[in-house]
DNA sequence: CGTGCATGCCACATATTGCAACATCCGCTT
DNA sequence: AAGCGGATGTTGCAATATGTGGCATGCACG
C-alpha cells in the first residue's frame, strides 16, 4: 500500500486498486474506496460498473463482491444435489480396495467419496481440505496425511505452492479429482489457477485419477483448462451427460461412470 | 487507517460470516453477530430471515441453527473446564496485535484462544490442528497455514517429519502451545516424544512463545520434558499455580500469566 | 404459577445508497 | 481560439438498508 494519497489515480489505477481489495478482503465499500481515492462516490461506482460488466466483480448493495455467481459459499452446496453426490460417492468407493493410498481432492463430491469409504479397511487417505482430513481421521484403520499449505477459505483447503510441493512425495493409487465443470467439449475446467494446476499434478502423479462432478456442472463455462486432463481414468458422474459431451470426452482418454 | 476497515461490513461479507460460524460451530447467537458486526440486532435478525428463506439455517429463539449438523462432537470436549479456557484464551488473546503472524499448537485451550482471537485483523495463522485451521480459515481477514504431515487423530492434528519440517519456514511473532502437564518443580512436559519436540522446536523459534494450560494440569505428570523449555516467553493459566510452582517456574525464565 | 429478562416482531424514523440528468473540467484536435 | 469528447463532479429524488422504540411472546428460575 502507501501510495495515492495525493493525487488523484487514473481510472485503470483505480480498477487495479479496487480487484486488489476485492481480492484480498472479498469485498470493498464504496464509501471507502471514494475516500481512499479522493473522489465522489459516482466515479467510484462507474468504475465498479465498469469492471461488474467484465464480470471482474459483484456489485452489491454499498460496495461489491468477489464475484462468485461461480461459487457459491461451501455450506451451501453441500446441501445441494445431495442424492446425486452419495450415488458418486459410491461408484467412486467401489473403485477403491483395502490398503490404497487415496488422495481426496477438496470440494463437496469428494466430501461425499470420503463418507463413502467408511468401511474400508487399512486406507491411507491424502488430502488437501480440511473437512476431509477430520472426517477420515475419526475413522478407524484409516492414516490420515494433511497436506499443508495455505487456506483457501472458500474450499477449506490447502493450496499454493505447499501443497503443490508435498503432492509430489506421495505414491498414490487412486485420486478423486473435484472440478468446476464439464464443459460441452468434453472437458474438465476449474475456477482458479491453483486449482487448475493442482489437479493436473495429481492426475499427472497417481497411478489413476477420477474427476468427480454432479451434474450441476454439465455444460457449465469456468475459466482454466485443466492440463493433461487427459491422463485422467475417468470421470463419474451422477447422471448421464449429453451423449455429444460423453463421446467428445472418451474420445480423449477417460471413461465415463454413471454412479445409481 | 492506513486501510479501510472502520467501515461497516456489506450485507453479503455477514451473510457469509453467519454461514461460516454455523458450520463450524453448529449454532450462531444473533447478541453475539450483532457485536461481532458492530450493527442492531434486528439487522443480524433480518440477514438470518433472508438466509432462512432460502433454506440456508433454522432460526431458533436467540440465533439459528444449521439445518442438518454435519460435525458433533468436537464441541463437546471443549465444553469441560470452558471458563477457564476462555479465560486463557482472553489473556492470550491480549498479547496479540493486529497483523501478527500466530502458531496455534493443537489442543482444546488453544482452541480457546483461536476463537478469543475473533475481531483481530490480518492476522496471519499458522497451525497444525485440522480444527483450528478450519476455524479460522472461517474468519475475515486471517490467512491461515495449515502445516501439513500425518494425521494424529487422537489430537486431530499434523504431527510427524513433515510437521516439523514446515515450522521451520515460518517466521513467528507469537505461538501458543499446548502440554500435557505442569510439573510440581515448575516445567511443562508432555505425552509424546513428538509433541514434546514439535513444542521445543516451535519454543525456540517464535520470537515469543508462550504454553497455554488450563488448571487440572497443575501438579500432573507425563513422560517427556520439553527442551528448551525455558526460551518460552511465559505460561498462560486460569488459575494461580501453587507459589513454589511459580517460582521454580519463573526461575527458570518464562513468566507465568493468569487469565480471568 | 408467576416473575424477570431476553428475545421476537412490527411500525416508523433515519441513514445510506442507487440512479439519472445535467454541469464542469481537462486534454486534444483543427 | 473554438469545439469536441471523455471523465468526473453535483444535485435531487427514489429505493434500500439500518436503527429505534413499543409491545407481545417465549424461556429460565424460584
Amino acid at each position: 500500500m502507501s501510495d495515492s494519497q495525493n493525487h488523484k489515480a487514473l481510472a485503470p489505477r483505480r480498477h487495479d486498486e479496487i480487484l486488489r481489495r476485492l481480492a484480498a478482503d472479498g469485498s470493498v465499500g464504496i464509501t471507502e474506496l471514494a475516500a481512499f481515492f479522493d473522489v465522489s462516490r459516482e466515479t467510484i461506482r462507474r468504475d465498479m460498473k465498469f469492471l461488474a460488466e467484465r464480470g471482474q466483480l459483484d456489485l452489491v448493495h454499498g460496495g461489491a463482491t468477489l464475484f462468485e455467481a461461480t461459487e457459491p459459499a461451501l455450506t451451501l452446496r453441500s446441501q445441494e444435489n445431495a442424492g446425486g453426490k452419495a450415488a458418486i460417492g459410491r461408484a467412486a468407493a467401489a473403485l477403491v480396495e483395502d490398503g490404497m493410498v487415496v488422495f481426496l481432492d477438496s470440494g463437496t463430491t469428494t466430501l461425499a467419496v470420503a463418507h463413502a469409504l467408511a468401511g474400508k479397511q487399512n486406507l491411507t487417505i491424502c488430502t488437501t481440505s480440511l473437512t476431509i482430513a477430520l472426517h477420515m481421521c475419526r475413522q478407524p484403520h484409516v492414516r490420515v496425511h494433511m497436506l499443508g499449505g495455505e487456506i483457501d477459505p472458500s474450499e477449506e483447503a490447502a493450496v499454493g505452492i505447499d501443497a503443490l510441493d508435498a503432492i509430489g512425495r506421495f505414491r498414490i493409487d487412486v485420486a478423486f479429482l473435484g472440478g468446476g465443470a464439464l464443459s460441452p467439449d468434453g472437458e474438465v475446467t476449474d475456477f482458479t489457477r491453483n486449482g487448475a494446476e493442482q489437479r493436473s499434478r495429481m492426475a499427472a502423479t497417481a497411478a489413476r485419477a477420477y474427476f468427480v462432478l454432479d451434474s450441476s456442472k454439465f455444460g457449465r463455462l469456468t475459466p482454466l483448462r485443466i492440463p493433461r486432463f487427459e491422463l485422467a481414468a475417468g470421470v463419474i458422474v451422477d447422471a448421464p451427460p449429453p451423449p455429444a459431451m460423453v463421446e467428445a470426452l472418451e474420445r480423449k482418454g477417460p471413461k465415463v461412470i454413471v454412479g445409481e
